[in-house]
DNA sequence: CGGAAGCTTGATATAAGTCAAGATCCGTGG
DNA sequence: CCACGGATCTTGACTTATATCAAGCTTCCG
């Protein structure tokens, strides 16, 4: 009961913002519906997204260890959460065990995503990174259940572009070729993995993704 | 007395391994002296470093919560560390609470700098990319005490081209201009910042990055 | 119906990579 | 003590991936 009472729902409209860096909270997030990012804004004005919330992750785990918020929250689409207290979910105090764990194992698998994410941006070519990153977003979405048109992803061209740090218009080249592949479907405002076998050999290997010359 | 008994002292040469992807750790290591790298390989043969641990900081305080290495961990330097074992540390048990919450509190930083790596590999030029690098690295020693001559980074042009994705031929371009200009000093195997606040507006202006026609 | 957000494509510019050749330093074995 | 070989650094010439600039198109929504 205390369980119940303990726990609120939110929703979010396409672009607003959950936190902004600076703010301190008392609750981490389970998202229920929707998209979220985290990102930054350079002096240049540019965005560079560091992370995205699926359905079924918790929204900023590091912050059942330190409440104030580094980056921008936003929804990506309309979204759901659900807010689970920090008072409820003390580290040591004993309640909550479970819900504890299952936030610090999410802040495990943040720090992964984060370190596959600086693999792709620093040694990855271009058709190489987008293709890691639409791939880990598509597994990501089906480990958790999501399939058929919700497996559809709802990134602009321009999400993309600040998630994997090339322009939007380098983006629509390489979704082109990958359309033309048949290795995505392509639509206004989302994406769907048409051939994941094959968009994972492209997001290994260079040569693979150059050879438009077939 | 537990206490002392429970931590053993380990000392590492240059380029030796801490630990492998899919080992299982059973202590976290603070570094007492020397530097280390966390990277990954990539199927071209590229190496991507994902973090840097100096003196001070807890090496892959995740272990925490999942002692499974998830990459390469290996000595830059000749170094020394003091493994505090997971037993002692458990997290809900009470016992070493304060070494829990700093080993913790370390997690929050690794993640920030992760992000960091992130947005100035997606949205930065080169010259900016190394300048934000070495800048942090810097105040990271810095804010540790190290002063002097330990101020120096004893970083290879190879190490520098692995963290910030770019070719060691590029990096000695950028390190020639950022030399000739005062910024730093260049040794084989080492560098220093002469002039941080400098390397700071480079960190932060592509502009001012790229004139070298003063 | 109009305007904004998003997408598409072409032409050109530029940052960074690649290839090539040496130079310099450093540890190690004879 | 010296010679050798490997790692590291340096520089030049050329190539290529990606950015920039420019223009127009499509879809969606108020």
């Amino acid at each position: 009961m205390l369980d119940t009472l303990s726990k609120s729902a939110y929703s979010f409209q396409r672009r607003q913002h959950l936190a902004l860096p600076g703010d301190r909270m008392d609750a981490v997030h389970r998202v229920e519906e929707g998209w979220l990012a985290r990102y930054t804004r350079l002096p240049s004005g540019h965005r560079q997204i560091t992370g995205i919330y699926l359905p079924g992750d918790y929204c900023e785990p590091q912050w059942i260890i330190d409440p104030v918020s580094a980056e921008w929250i936003m929804a990506l689409t309309p979204a759901r959460t659900v807010a689970l207290p920090l008072k409820f979910i003390e580290l040591h105090a004993g309640i909550n065990l479970d819900e504890s764990r299952f936030i610090l194992s999410d802040l495990i698998r943040l720090i992964a995503r984060q370190s596959r994410l600086v693999i792709a941006l620093g040694r990855k070519s271009g058709i190489e990174r987008l293709a890691s990153v639409l791939l880990e977003l598509h597994d990501r979405l089906f480990a958790v259940g999501l399939r058929g048109a919700q497996l559809s992803m709802p990134l602009t061209q321009g999400d993309l572009s600040d998630i994997v740090g090339l322009t939007p218009i380098h983006i629509n080249r390489i979704l082109k070729g990958l359309r033309e592949r048949r290795i995505l479907k392509v639509n206004r405002g989302s994406i769907s993995v048409l051939d994941p076998e094959m968009l994972k050999l492209v997001s290994l290997n260079r040569d693979l993704g150059n050879s438009s010359r077939i």
